[in-house]
DNA sequence: TTTTATCGATTACAGGTGTAATATCAAATG
DNA sequence: CATTTGATATTACACCTGTAATCGATAAAA
C-alpha cells in the first residue's frame, strides 16, 4: 500500500481535481492555499513519482503529471485504517462526534438517510 | 496540538481502556496484538510523556502512567482533521465508503438514525 | 553490605517528512 | 553556434518514527 504523507496528499488532490497537469500548474493551484516554494513542490511530485502514485508524461521540456491511484481508492482505504485504529473499526461513533460538534450539514444528513435506507433494503432480500 | 504516532496511539489506547498502569502492565497488555520489545514500548512511553500525552506518578520504584487528553478528545479531533483532508469536510461521503464495503453493522445503522432523528429534532426547534 | 536485578533515561540508527538549495541538462534565444 | 533559461534530478538537513540497546541509579536479594 503506497503511503502518502500529509503535504503530499495536497498534491494529490490538485491532480485528482484536474489531470494532468504540468509541475507549474500545480505549484499555481497550490499557491492559493500553500505557503510553499516552488521547489518544495517540484520535491513532492517527485517523491510521488517515486512512490507510484503519479505518472507523467514527457511533453517537450516539461512533464505533464497524473495520479496512478484514484481519490476513490484512496479515500476508501484511509477511511478504512483511520476508523480502524481510532475507533476499533465502527464508523458511527465519527459521525456522533461530527454531529455533537455540529459539523453535519443538511446535505450530509439527506445523504446518510439515503444510504441507511439502501441499507435496509440490501438486508430485507438477502 | 499533540501528534501521536501510529506506534504511540496503541500505548495510548492501552491506557484510555484501564488507567494508571505500569510500563510493564503496558507492555503485558500489547503483548497479545503487538511484537514489540519491552524496550520498545518503554520507548514510547516516554516519548508520550514528553508530548505531554501521558502523565505518571512514581509508586516507589516503578511510574504508574496515566493519559493527560481523553479519547474522546483526541478521536474528535483527528476525525476532524482526516475529515477535512480527504473529504473537505464532509462526513456522508466517508459513511458512503463504508456502506459501499459493506463495513456498516446494524449498530452503526441504528446509531446512525439515531443520531439523524435527534438532529432533525435539533433543526425543527430553533 | 556487596551484588544483582530492574527501572527509567539516554543514546542509536535507518528511513520518512517538511522544506528547500544546488546541480545538470536540454530547449529557447541571440 | 554560444548562451541563457527553465525543467527535472540530486543533495541537504533537521525533526519525527519505528525499533531497540546501553547507561546509570536504586531497590531487592544474598
Amino acid at each position: 500500500m503506497i503511503e502518502i504523507s500529509n503535504a503530499e496528499l495536497s498534491v494529490m488532490q490538485v491532480l485528482w481535481q484536474r489531470q494532468p497537469l504540468s509541475a507549474n500548474d500545480v505549484v499555481a493551484a497550490l499557491g492559493n492555499e500553500k505557503d510553499w516554494h516552488e521547489k518544495t513542490v517540484k520535491t513532492l511530485l517527485n517523491r510521488l513519482v517515486s512512490k507510484g502514485a503519479l505518472g507523467f508524461d514527457k511533453e517537450g521540456r516539461a512533464y505533464s503529471y497524473f495520479p496512478l491511484i484514484t481519490q476513490h481508492d484512496y479515500q476508501l482505504e484511509q477511511s478504512q485504517s483511520f476508523v480502524e485504529r481510532l475507533f476499533f473499526g465502527r464508523v458511527a461513533p465519527l459521525v456522533a462526534g461530527f454531529a455533537s460538534q455540529n459539523k453535519l450539514s443538511a446535505d450530509d444528513v439527506a445523504q446518510l438517510k439515503q444510504l441507511i435506507e439502501s441499507w435496509e433494503q440490501e438486508q430485507k432480500h438477502d
